[in-house]
DNA sequence: TATTGTTATACTCTATAACTATA
DNA sequence: TATAGTTATAGAGTATAACAATA
């Protein structure tokens, strides 16, 4: 962005520098957090997404994380060599598997992922509860926007 | 984020969450808009630091873009092999490298730049001026505030 | 034919840490 | 001593593309 002396911008490139901002300073301090729990932000996003919906496919996940079903295949195998997730043989398609996280992945999805979010919380305090609820209409409208174009 | 069948969430994890994936479609998508000028994310952001204040130090460029200096040192090593950026030495402190684009790197990020902001804007029409300029505010707002948190 | 998953390949980004040269 | 840059190392994430098994 950083247009350099230019003085008048659209409004959202003026949004869309401090989004990427906010976004790499919260992933940066972040991922310190999450250094504690031995996990990348990745693989953090998988443990947050089986949380949710455990049982799904490798492709499914691919989507959900907008990366290729390769790259699920390696996280899945790096995860899974932690015993965090599991493959199971999905019994009407037997060309796909279903994830599903461990006892062991259970226990630190129930430990990491409220500490994330606390994290995040406190880190969001620089607003209102109001300018709170406000932002997030805003961005997802443009998140729904963006499925579209 | 995900946390799956909770009801009610924090005005705040939700903000966070749609940040994340507007962040991520943005990306995505114009990571396929800068292949067409052999640029990567981070060498686009090169570029558009450079753009804006030619002349400063590598290390001055690391913390910018939130990275460390062995970090740059690499970047500015390919960027300097396609002959779009220059160490020059500094006249005043013998240890440091003062950056430059080439003519080249000039000319690419007059086309690419511009491209690019076009793409930004084009991709926030889903919210009116108003709602850019408030988007802005409070994104704006939440960044000073994590410089000191 | 199309889809799921796997594998092979290659590259960028990233961090850490030790090193050199200057300050 | 401290700082700027370099280098070596290592690993994760990513994409592409070809492949096998199954639908």
């Amino acid at each position: 962005m950083t247009t350099g002396t230019t003085g008048i911008r659209h409004p959202s490139l003026i949004a869309w520098m401090h989004l990427m901002r906010v976004y790499s300073k919260m992933q940066h301090h972040s991922s310190d957090h999450l250094d504690d729990y031995d996990l990348t932000p990745a693989q953090f996003e998988v443990l947050a997404h089986l949380s949710g919906s455990q049982g799904i496919s490798q492709q499914s996940l691919a989507e959900k994380l907008l990366v290729t079903k390769g790259n699920v295949c390696g996280l899945i195998d790096r995860m899974s060599a932690q015993e965090l997730v599991e493959r199971r043989a999905d019994p009407e398609d037997r060309r796909s598997n279903l994830l599903f996280l461990t006892g062991k992945g259970v226990e630190l999805a129930s430990a990491v992922i409220p500490a994330h979010e606390q994290y995040i919380v406190q880190h969001m305090e620089a607003l209102s509860p109001e300018e709170q609820r406000t932002l997030g209409a805003l961005l997802r409208d443009l998140d729904k926007y963006l499925d579209h174009h």
